[in-house]
DNA sequence: GATGAATGAGAGTTCATTCAT
DNA sequence: GATGAATGAACTCTCATTCAT
C-alpha cells in the first residue's frame, strides 16, 4: 500500500463534510461490496461529490482506508487502555471484552474487511505504534495479575474473543452482554480462572 | 466473483500438472502479497505457463481461488466429519481442534487470504454446501453431547479457534500439539465441561 | 493555445503587483522545471496569491505565459530596432548582437522554455506582428548594407547567434563581451565581412 | 520524467511492426502538434494500436519519446565520430557540419521538438552518455587542429549551426548543401580559419 | 475583490480476457 | 493444445476552470 497520510486538514464547515461523506461512503462499500469494490470512483459516486474533490482530501484510496482503520483502532485503544486499568481481575476482563465486543459487534463486515485492510498496510507508523500499544496493554493487565506467558495469552485472547464477536455481529447478533458472556467463557478457560 | 465452475480437462498428465503450477502459484501469490497481486498475468508468469494456457483450464481468475478455497474446506470436512463421529467427547474434541488447527497453522497467511476470498464468493453451491455441513458436523456433534444452543456454540467455537491457530501461525508458531492445547483450554471453559 | 489576451484591470497598485507576481512566479517555474510544471495552481501558489485571483486577471494558463513571450519580445524588439538604425556596420552589428546576448544569455532557461512556447503559439496577431518587425529591423540592415539574399541572411544570423548566447548562458557563462564576440566572428564569417 | 527504459523486446514481426508504428505515431504529433499534444491514447489511436499494446512496449509516454531522442543521437553520434577522423581540417569539418545538416533539416519540427524533450530528460546515462560522446568528438578534432579553447568552441559551434539548419528546415528549405555552404562560412569566421 | 472548495473532462495505466498464429 | 500479442473497459489521478461564500 501507498500514500496513506492525509493530505490537507480541513478548515472550512463545507470540507468537513466533505471528508465525513467520503469516509462513509468508503466504510459503506467495504462493508456491502469487499475492498475490490472500493475504487476511488465508487467512493466519489456514494459520497455524492466530485472525484477532484476526494482527490484534495486524500492522495489515493488506501488513504482513505488507513483513516478507516485508524479511527477504528484508536476508539478500540482507548476502549482498552481504560478497561485495563480497572481494578480487579474480573472487572477489568469484562471492561475489555466490552470494549472488543462494541468494535467489532456493531458493523462486523466493515470490521471484518478493516482487519483484512490491516494485514495488507503493515508500513504505517501510526497504525503500527497503535498495534504495539494494544498488545503492550492486554499484555501489561495480564502481567500484573500473574498469568503465564502474557505474550502469547494475550494475541490469543484478542484474536480468538474478535473473531467471536464478528462472528456473531455478521449472523445479525446484537445483544452485546450476551456475546460479552460468551467471550468472557472462554477467556476463563483459556487462562484457568473462573471469573 | 464470477465464473467459478472449473473447465472440465484434467484428464492428463500434462493437464494435470499445468493446473497443479497455476493453483500453486495462486497460492503464493495470495499469501506472499494478498488478493491485490493475484492477476491472471502474474499467476501465469509465476506457474511458467503461457496466459493462454491458463485460460484453457480455468475460466477466469475467480475460478482458480474457489478451487483453491474447494481443496483447503474439502481437507478441512473430512477432518471434522471424521473427528466429530469420533466416540467420547474428549477425544472428538481433540481431533477437531487438531484438524482446524492442521488447517490454520500451516500456511497461515494463505489461510487468512481465503477465509477473505470466502467473504467475497458467497453465492457457488458447492462452496456454500461444505459450509453448511461443516456446521452440521460440530452443530450435530454438540447435540449429541446435550450442549445447549448448540448453532450459537459451534459458530463460535469455529471462529474463535481458527483465528486463534491462525494468529499463531502468522506469529510463527507451529507447534501444533501447543497450539491444540490453548484452544482445547478455551473450548472448554467456553462450554463449561472440562475436557 | 488558446484564450491568449490578457484581462484589462491592471488599474490600481495592488493589481499591478498581483499580476507582477504570477508573472514571475510563472517565470520561475517554467525555467526550473519547464512548461510540463506551469499548472495554474502551481503558479498561484507561489505568487503567494489564491487561484481565483490569478484568474481575476488573466484568463488562463496560457494568457500568462503569452504575456511573458510578450514581454520578452518587446524588449529584444526595442534594442534591436535602436541597433539597426546606429550609423556604421560594425557598430551596428555588435549593437545588434549585444542586444540578442541580453535577451539570451540573462535567465537562459527561462528563454529556452519561451522559445520553446512560442513555437506552440503561432496565432497570435501581436507576437506574429512583433516577430515579422524583429525579422524586418535586421534585414532593413542587411539590405542597407548591400548583403546579398538578406531575408535568408537575417534568418540565418538571428538564430545561430540567438542558440550560441543561451548554450552559453545555459553552461552558466556570465561575460556578455566575451560572448559577443564570439557571436561577432561567426557572424563576420557568415557574412564575409570582417566587422 | 520517468520511466525511461523500454519494456520488453520485440520477437515477432508484429510486435516490431506494432512498436515501429508506435514510435512514428509519437514522432508525427510531436512534429504537428507539439509536445503537450503527445498523449498516450493520441499516439495509440495515431498509430492504430490499442493503448494496452502501447504499454506492453513502453512504460509510459516518457520512454517513447526518449527512445526517438536516442534514435536521433544514434544516427549524428555515428556521423559525426566518422566526420571527425576525416583526414583534413576542411574536409572533416564540411563532413561534420553535412552530419549536423542531415540531423536538423529532415524533419526540422520533430528535430526541434527532441532538443526541448532533451531539456527535460536529463538523467538518462545512454543519453547522458551520448551527448559526452558527441561533445568530446568534436572538442577532439578542435584539439587535433590547434583550435584554442576547444570546448567552448565545440559547443558554440553546434548550438549554432544546428539552429541555423534547423531554422532553415523550418522554413521549408531542402538543399543540404546549400544550408552546408551557409554553415561553413560561420563556422570559419568563428574559428578564424578559412576552410 | 479575494478566497479556496468543488467540479469533471481527460490523461495515464492496469489487467482480465480473446484470438490469430 | 500452446503461445503471447492485442484489446479495451475500468481505474487512478491531475489540473484548468468555476462559483458560492
Amino acid at each position: 500500500m501507498a500514500k496513506i497520510r492525509p493530505r490537507k486538514h480541513a478548515v472550512q464547515a463545507r470540507s468537513r463534510a466533505t471528508i465525513a461523506a467520503i469516509r462513509e461512503a468508503t466504510a459503506r462499500i467495504l462493508a456491502e461490496r469487499g475492498l475490490g469494490a472500493v475504487t476511488t470512483n465508487a467512493v466519489a459516486e456514494r459520497a455524492g461529490v466530485s472525484i477532484g474533490s476526494l482527490y484534495q482530501y486524500f492522495p489515493g484510496r488506501d488513504a482513505i482506508l488507513a483513516d478507516l482503520l485508524r479511527d477504528k483502532l484508536t476508539a478500540l485503544l482507548d476502549d482498552i487502555e481504560t478497561a485495563t486499568e480497572a481494578p480487579g481481575f474480573d472487572a477489568a476482563t469484562r471492561a475489555m471484552l466490552t470494549g472488543l465486543a462494541r468494535s467489532y459487534l456493531a458493523r462486523p463486515a466493515l470490521a471484518s474487511a478493516l482487519l483484512y485492510v490491516e494485514t495488507l498496510i503493515g508500513d504505517d507508523a501510526e497504525i503500527a505504534g497503535m498495534r504495539r500499544r494494544l498488545g503492550e496493554a492486554v499484555v501489561g493487565f495480564l502481567v500484573r495479575h500473574d498469568i503465564s506467558e502474557p505474550e502469547i495469552a494475550a494475541r490469543d485472547i484478542v484474536a480468538m474473543t474478535r473473531a467471536l464477536a464478528m462472528t456473531a455481529g455478521l449472523a445479525g447478533e446484537t445483544d452485546e452482554a450476551a456475546v460479552v458472556d460468551r467471550m468472557a467463557r472462554a477467556v476463563s478457560g483459556y487462562l484457568g480462572r473462573t471469573p
